[in-house]
DNA sequence: GGCCTTTGGGTAAACGTTTTCCCAAAATGA
DNA sequence: TCATTTTGGGAAAACGTTTACCCAAAGGCC
């Protein structure tokens, strides 16, 4: 059924159907106007918002690139930015980069084809790759991880020197001396080890790389990183994690060598994903708004499309969130 | 960048441009081909899908309908849909319902406006919306849930009968005599269920219905249930649960009330996420394809669309995964 | 009655592709 | 040399919408 067979069979135009459909300022008839609809109705018609596409240059439809929608925290971000999606009509194609540049470069042609409207970008490694295709006509915003080279991009962040203070610290105050740090290899700057290192500083307590693990946000390095650091110097008192998904790999650890947490040593993660709350022990965690950023960021990119307005910088506030391991 | 100026560009006509693209039967000389294809370079020309969906009526697009991307067992699906779309260039619209049923329906809506070439869906519930609205033109792969109504769909599903019996019997063979039961209230006929009365059955074990909580397919569920039935009757000795995110709530509470697992009471789960084996005690469970299940039903949807195959109906198997919790 | 305004629509050109024909020139064959 | 085939490529319609114009009829006003 296409619009033209609906306005074949109601008797009038297509352009009549058209700005009827999306009620333009156009003046049409009552009996017109339900002459129309009832067609539309019998007939399930459903308008195809390919060839809508084309014409308005809108698809109503944002692109969601991502490492891996496994991941508690992109599934969360992910949430989020549906459900304000929904509200508006709007659809959203996920891609997941595995970390890999290749596929995020793809992920981001494949976009540009589709012609969406706007993009949300999680951890991007492509920045030449932005930079020289002319991507740039499309908007995007960033959540989670900010690259500073960009400029016309909004950003969804958190300040992540200040929150790994402030979790560091959280530890410090519980009286840890040996606090072992295990996160991930950074894409840019290092803000979350400056945050444990300005913490430790504060407290005078020196700074030792034997007590630093980077792997990947993931189980896997949790648990290889303690490993590691445990093998080196086992008076370690207090574990500060990247995320929850580290944690979770410490923990892990801990219970197999039966090494008591929190009595003998303290873990905080970050993030708080669903999960962290039923671990066992409760995982004591810094709280990322995940779903709020996916939805903000939606927002954002909505109000950038439809009105014009700038895309902003938007700076959110973690939580400390007290449970069982410190 | 359109078609149309890269070959005034080039000096030919969009119809030489088109061919060549899109590699059709048709002569080019070695000269024309390099010309065109240095000024698409030059010009990072990106072709615009959604003319070529509205002509050749194919978006290169698949939605995905499932409840909520944050329940581990759908973005695992989800991932293996994902990976296996991206071998052949296709997106992937993720909607989810939140188990609503008019969410469903606009989002079943919305792809159709969009025009997408085929669609996965768990956990149906329009039925009626799918018969009545003409959907029927769209190609479906069910997985998870299989709904017998329909005809002319794919199903992807495992044997819930078969493997609740399995896990149940799991249960049996290691002393159980009081097995409680907690899942979620089903859809359609409760094949779960009747796989444990099965396997109570064969061990000559009468079923008591202060023994069932049906609920949702959370955590708290699982929480909620085992208060309940252990209010009534504290001589429970096993529990099967409807899935992991029930055993982790029926966990969290045995280990809030000291309960020791596996030796006072066994638990096993069911579809084996991911964090399963980092729980503590790690969870004995049976595990789902779940990935899998997401690249079967792409590559059906695909061999469907691409070479008209029949959408069939296949059976996946689930393995019993050994751990702790019996 | 003549003129102007409103009302209720219609025409047709785009949007950026694909694809069915079509055709000129060159090559081939006899 | 002439007829036939091959080679390389172009014209234009179509896909299903939107929208800038256009216009006839009816009503209002004097």
């Amino acid at each position: 059924m296409t619009m033209k067979e609906i306005a074949e069979i109601a008797g009038v135009s297509v352009a009549t159907v058209s700005k009827l459909l999306n009620n333009k300022p156009n003046r049409i008839s009552a009996e017109t106007r339900e002459r129309v609809l009832k067609v539309v109705q019998e007939y399930h018609y459903t308008p195809n918002s390919i060839a809508k596409g084309l014409k308005i240059k809108r698809t109503n439809t944002l692109g969601f690139v991502l490492p891996d929608i496994r991941n508690p925290y992109f599934s969360e971000i992910g949430k989020g930015i549906q459900d304000e999606l929904a509200k508006h009509n709007y659809g959203v194609l996920f891609c997941n980069t595995d970390n890999d540049m290749k596929k995020e470069e793809s992920a981001l042609y494949m976009l540009d084809t589709k012609m969406v409207d706007g993009v949300i970008m999680t951890q991007s490694r492509s920045a030449e790759y932005l930079k020289n295709s002319n991507l740039g006509h499309i908007p995007m915003v960033f959540v989670d991880r900010v690259p500073s080279m960009f400029e016309g991009i909004g950003t969804v962040h958190i300040n992540e020197k200040k929150e790994f203070y402030k979790s560091t610290s959280y530890l410090l105050e519980h009286d840890c001396k040996r606090i072992a740090y295990i996160s991930a290899k950074p894409l840019l700057s290092n803000e979350r080890l400056a945050g444990y290192e300005e913490a430790l500083a504060k407290y005078q307590i020196p700074f030792d790389s034997d007590l630093i693990y980077l792997g990947e946000y993931d189980v896997e390095t949790g648990n290889k990183g303690i490993e590691n650091i445990f093998s080196d110097c086992a008076n370690v008192d207090g574990v500060v994690c990247g995320n929850d998904l580290i944690a979770i790999g410490v923990l892990n650890w801990f219970n197999e060598n039966n090494i008591k947490v929190p009595s003998e040593v303290k873990v905080i993660g970050f993030d708080d994903i669903y999960i962290s709350s039923y671990l066992n022990p409760k995982l004591t965690t810094i709280a990322q708004p995940a779903y709020q950023m996916g939805a903000q960021a939606v927002k954002m990119l909505l109000n950038h499309i439809n009105n014009e307005a700038p895309l902003e910088k938007v700076e959110l506030e973690c939580t400390l969130v007290i449970r069982d391991t410190v």
